[in-house]
RNA sequence: CGGGAUGUAGCGCAGCCUGGUAGCGCACCUGCUUCGGGAGCAGGGGGCCGGAGGUUCAAAUCCUCUCAUCCCGACCA
């Protein structure tokens, strides 16, 4: 592609409303235009990237034996009415009515689409596995849309299902889905993870997110430096707190504490640390049930343990009005004893002895509070959030977590048989009777794949392509296009590369080499040939690594086949697959 | 949906407080000179100042409403 030719419109300053690097790398690099809040153009230059993408999905997707299709994005309300999500997903999907004022929506994700094809086609079990997959652009209506690609309303997605008898086969499904996972994100050049999460309310049994690893990336995760834990802090356990509860020293005490709200206030005030303090959070449920919990001074709540605990869909911190109602006390003074909704204490609660806790009155907290003698609690659970530093919940591991944010990529999950159940998909077993199939559900987010990559592979002067994503291998920058000898030798090798199948991006516009230079840098091509008459003179091409900025001086006769074995060598370098063990991993 | 902010040329911004004929840099077009890290000079085009209503002789500027966008929280690829 000859760059005089083409559409990539670059810009010279960040456009404001960019908040992260890559958001403002696609913008400047001209890979990607907003249309609306979440709603994105894919120029010339971001497609060829989101296909390279798509492209490594794909292959390796079809070598683990799934089958690609292509469903609609707009989805009859019927169907969703049939597994009750109509009624359950929320605004987040995007309806709308037809011209016979029928009902439909942009499909969010296609789980009752595929398990209606399946169940109509598919009719024994002699057809299992069976594992379908399409890559398609979605709609969900994001609260907040942020972040450019990061968090689209309208995105391309991945996603694939799959279908087998049994449990025990849709662990064989799953476990070559984890390892086509694998595979997929070493070919796109990621530095990645796959950690455990939360099945959220998608539902299904077990599932992993794979994390690319990104301080700018929205989730939180925690990884054990001894062994192969890891997992979102959402879902992270943490293990039984060890050793015995110390014996209580001090008398129950009223203390005054005017004004002194949050732990960090009473904990300076009274001169003592966080973690000697009980904090008493008071939520209501989804079904309306009211209850307190109560952490260490120091800990976070994980809200989603909460919800499991008491087996609801949400949990919210209850209003002002209704603390005073609970504790008798203004925000900041609640405490569990004498507390009339239950108590759900976090395991930690159970090693602490004289603590320091709110009075439930105002302007007040008790010293020397202990669980047992001073108050009692309805159940212990694990219900606070994992930090750097924990124990690895391993039993038979003595190591330690670590954190790290990162950035949700993709996604398998266990599904069991909510949706086939629920629109009645089954097959004949062996014995010729009906039998429910298991399935399970894989995403992958493409868009979301190029700008974490972006977001891993940077610097000051822009994008450093890995070259499996890249737009283009190798770009060209004829210094002076206007020298013949420049253009000549220039177009000599564009078109020999091409003829050898290298992608290749032809700088001729009639710019100043700075101009050039930096729209180089900014669009970040892995390979740069530059043809001036400097080199020419020697019979040389400077040729550069983005990466390094290396530069070598090749001769010109050797350059196509230095080239050439070059690309061939970085590509090979992501290439290399994990065969198809199995992995046994759940 | 709650909290915060911003809408002026394709991009980045000034002007607004204290109403008076819309400006700067980059980009774009023409010409000349330049040409190895975002050139110089000269000339030029481009705006319903987000939208609607109001106050006023007069509104980018003041008031009201609205829409859009961005950031922080709960959702997710």
């Amino acid at each position: 592609m000859r760059l005089s030719q083409y559409l990539m419109p670059t810009l010279k300053e960040t456009p404001a409303d960019a908040e992260i690097v890559s958001h403002q790398l696609m913008l400047r690099s001209g890979m990607i235009r907003k249309v609306a809040a979440g709603i994105y153009t894919y120029m010339p230059l971001g497609l060829r990237s989101v296909r390279k993408v798509e492209q490594i999905v794909r292959e390796e997707m079809d070598r683990a034996g799934c089958l690609e299709m292509l469903m609609p994005m707009v989805i009859p309300a019927e169907l969703w009415e049939e597994s009750g999500r109509w009624d359950q997903y929320g605004r987040e999907l995007l309806r709308l009515r037809d011209r016979k004022d029928a009902q439909f929506c942009l499909g969010p994700t296609h789980e009752e689409v595929i398990t209606d094809v399946v169940r109509n086609t598919v009719k024994s079990y002699r057809q299992l596995p069976l594992n379908l997959y399409q890559i398609q652009g979605k709609f969900r209506d994001e609260i907040r849309p942020r972040f450019g690609l990061m968090r689209g309303r309208e995105f391309i997605m991945k996603d694939a299902y799959s279908f087998d008898l049994d449990s025990d086969q849709a662990d064989i499904s799953y476990a070559k889905m984890y390892d086509a996972y694998q595979n997929i994100f070493r070919r796109c050049g990621l530095n990645f993870r796959a950690v455990e999460a939360d099945t959220g309310n998608i539902g299904g049994s077990f599932s992993h997110e794979f994390m690319v690893l990104a301080d700018s990336g929205e989730d939180a995760i925690v990884s054990c430096d001894a062994c192969d834990y890891a997992a979102n802090v959402e879902k992270a356990q943490l293990r039984q707190p060890e050793g015995r509860c110390p014996m209580p020293e001090l008398e129950l005490e009223k203390v005054e504490t005017p004004g002194q709200k949050t732990v960090a206030e009473v904990a300076e005030f009274l001169c003592i640390q966080p973690q000697q303090m009980l904090k008493t959070l008071l939520f209501e449920t989804d079904a309306g049930a009211q209850v307190a919990v109560v952490l260490r001074g120091d800990r976070e709540l994980n809200e989603i343990k909460l919800c499991r605990k008491l087996g609801c869909n949400e949990v919210q911190l209850v209003d002002e009005a209704t603390v005073e109602v609970l504790s008798g006390a203004p925000c900041g003074f609640a405490g569990p004893i004498g507390l009339s909704c239950p108590i759900f204490a976090d395991n930690e609660v159970a090693m602490m002895a004289d603590c320091v806790a709110g009075a439930n009155v105002v302007d007040t907290h008790y010293r020397g509070v202990n669980y047992g003698r001073d108050f009692a609690v309805s159940e212990f659970a694990d219900l606070r959030q994992a930090e750097a530093g924990d124990r690895c919940p391993r039993f038979e591991c003595t190591g330690t977590l670590q954190s790290w944010r990162g950035i949700e990529v993709g996604h398998v999950f266990k599904l069991g048989t909510t949706y086939s159940e629920a629109l009645g998909a089954t097959v004949l077993n062996a014995e010729g009777k009906d039998e429910t199939l298991v399935m399970g559900c894989y995403g992958i987010g493409i868009g979301r794949s190029v700008a974490a990559a972006i977001e891993q592979n940077h610097d000051a002067n822009g994008i450093i392509f890995p070259m499996p994503i890249a737009p283009f291998q190798v770009l060209i920058t004829l210094l002076n296009p206007k020298e013949a000898q420049v253009a000549e030798a220039g177009e000599t090798l564009y078109r020999q590369l091409q003829d050898n199948g290298i992608e290749v991006l032809l700088d001729d516009r009639d710019e100043r080499p700075g101009s050039k230079f930096k729209d180089a840098d900014l669009v970040g091509i892995p390979l740069r040939v530059t043809v001036g008459a400097r080199g020419l003179k020697e019979g040389v091409f400077e040729i550069s690594w983005r990466s390094s900025g290396e530069k070598m001086m090749v001769p010109m006769d050797e350059a196509l086949q230095w080239l050439v074995g070059q690309v061939g060598e970085a590509m090979q370098k992501f290439t290399q697959v994990t065969p198809s063990t199995q992995s046994t991993r759940k």
